[in-house]
DNA sequence: GAAATAGTGTCTATCAGACATTATGGC
DNA sequence: GCCATAATGTCTGATAGACACTATTTC
C-alpha cells in the first residue's frame, strides 16, 4: 500500500506481456435449466441438438460462452435465455458448476448451469431456429433421454426447485404479474407433488407480506371469484436469489 | 436410437475433425474457502500473492485448473486443497463460479469456488511454499483487502456457512473426530456470532440422531467432565452437501 | 336453493427458547 | 463442602397441519 505506484506500475508491465492464450484451458459452456407450468404439469426446455455431439438428441438449451460478447457468467445466461426465449428477465438463478474431461466427447469442458422459472405464455419458442420442445418433468426427470450429462443436471435442478420452494416464494416467477391465491397454491402443489393445506398455505404466504392485493378485481371459472394479487417487489431484473423469508430462527 | 451404428460412425467421424482451440475461451481457476476455528474465532486461509496481479496482497488460495491432472472441477479443488493444506478429505463443497471480463487484470476468467472446512491442527501451511495465514473472520470477512474480487466471494461463502450451520450439522468437521456436545455448541455460537441454549442445542443434535456417543470415556479441565461423542458416518471422503435434517414440512 | 370454489376460525401437536434443577468432577 | 461445568426437566409461546365453518358466485 505504501509503495502503491511502483506496485502498479510493475504490475502494468507484467501484465502487457501476459499472454493467457499460452496456457491450456478447458472450454466453458453455459446451460438452462428452464422450468415453466403448464398444462397442470411443471415443464423444462428442451432442444434438439443439430450437430455432433449427440446430434438429434434432446438436451438442455445452452453453449459456449462467448468472452467477445459475454462481459459475465451471469450475462452469459441471460444472452442464452433471451435467443432461446424470447424472454429477457425471468427469475435466473446459478445451480451449480459441472465439469470434468468426460462429461462431453469434444474434450474437456466445463458448464455453469442456470436454471429459470417463467410464465409459459411469455415464451416463443426457436427463436434460435432449433427445435424446441415442452416436455413434463416426471420425478425428477423427463422420459427421454437427454445428451451429455443433462439427465443428473435436471435432476438437480428439480430438487433445488422443490427445496427452494419449501422456504421462498419463487414460485409466483411462474405465473403471470397478476394471479390468485388458489392459482399459486396450485402451482405449489404442482412442483412439490403433493396437497397443501389452503388455510395453512394461505397464512404463510400473507404472513411473509409479500403480497399486494389488487383492489376490486376478481376472476375465474364456477365458484366463487378469487381475490387477485401481485407479487410485492416483482423486480423483474432480480437475478440473485432474493432472500424471501429464510428460515428463520 | 434405430440407427445407431451410423450415428455413432458419423459422430465419431465429426469428432475426428473437432478441434476444441478454434474457439476463444476465457479462463478458468478454482478458488478455495477454507474455514477453521481457532482461538475461539472463526478463521480463513489466506495467501500472499507472490506473483503479479496483485502481487502481495492476500488472496484466497487457488489457481488455474489444469486439463492435463485434472480430471474434473472437483478434482482440482481437492487437488489445490491438498497441495495448500495437507489435508486431503475434508469437507468441501461448491460454493458459486464467479466469472468476468473485468474481475481480474489478466483478462476474461472464470472462477468455481469451493468451500471447505477442516481441524485447524490437521492443517500443515505453506505447502505450496507461498507465505499462508490464518485470518480472522470480521463480521463477513477479514482485515485485509483482498485481491481480485476475493472479499465479495468470502462475504458470500460465510454467508452460506453460517446458513448452512442452521440447518445441517457440518460444523462437526471443525471440530475432531472425538468432540464433545459443550465443544460443538461452542463451535456454533462462534460461527453465528450468538449464544445459544444448550438444552435446546442438545436436543436438537440429539433428536437428528447423527451423533454416536463413545462408551466411558470423559475429558476436559475444570468441572464436571463432558461426554464424548462422534459423528456418524463420519464419512470423510463425502464430497457434496450431506442433506442432514433438511427443513422438514 | 344446490353446487362449486374462496376464504376464515379453531383446535392441537410439535418444537424451540427460557430457565430452573440435578449430576459429577476437581480442589 | 464449594466451585465449575455437564446434563436434564419443565414451562411456555410460536407455528403448522387438520378440519370445520362461513362467504360469494353461477346455475
Amino acid at each position: 500500500m505504501t509503495n502503491n505506484t511502483i506496485t502498479e506500475s510493475s504490475e502494468a508491465e507484467f501484465l502487457q506481456h501476459y499472454d493467457t492464450a499460452c496456457y491450456e484451458k478447458p472450454s466453458f459452456t453455459v446451460d438452462l435449466v428452464i422450468f415453466t407450468v403448464r398444462d397442470e404439469q411443471l415443464h423444462v426446455l428442451l432442444v434438439k441438438r443439430a450437430e455432433h455431439p449427440f446430434k438429434g438428441s434432446w438436451a438442455l438449451p445452452g453453449g459456449f460462452l462467448d468472452p467477445q460478447r459475454d462481459d459475465s457468467v451471469d450475462a452469459c445466461a441471460v444472452r442464452k435465455l433471451t435467443e432461446e426465449t424470447g424472454v429477457s428477465a425471468p427469475y435466473l438463478e446459478q445451480l451449480k458448476t459441472y465439469g470434468s474431461c468426460d462429461r462431453d466427447p469434444r474434450g474437456w469442458i466445463a458448464t455453469t448451469v442456470y436454471f429459470a422459472l417463467m410464465v409459459s405464455d411469455a415464451v416463443r419458442l426457436g427463436g434460435n431456429q432449433a427445435a424446441a420442445c415442452w416436455a413434463p418433468v416426471r420425478g425428477d426427470g423427463v422420459n427421454f433421454n437427454l445428451a451429455f450429462d443433462h439427465a443428473p443436471i435436471l435432476a438437480d435442478a428439480v430438487e433445488r426447485l422443490r427445496s427452494k420452494l419449501e422456504y421462498t416464494h419463487i414460485a409466483v416467477h411462474l405465473l403471470p404479474e397478476e394471479f390468485t391465491l388458489p392459482e399459486l397454491q396450485r402451482t405449489y402443489e404442482i412442483i412439490l407433488q403433493q396437497p397443501l393445506d389452503k388455510s395453512s398455505f394461505r397464512r404463510r404466504v400473507v404472513q411473509a407480506d409479500m403480497l399486494e392485493e389488487l383492489t376490486g378485481k376478481q376472476r375465474d371459472g364456477s365458484g366463487r371469484p378469487a381475490q387477485l394479487y401481485r407479487f410485492r417487489e416483482y423486480d423483474r431484473l432480480t437475478f440473485f436469489p432474493r432472500s424471501i423469508s429464510r428460515h428463520a430462527r
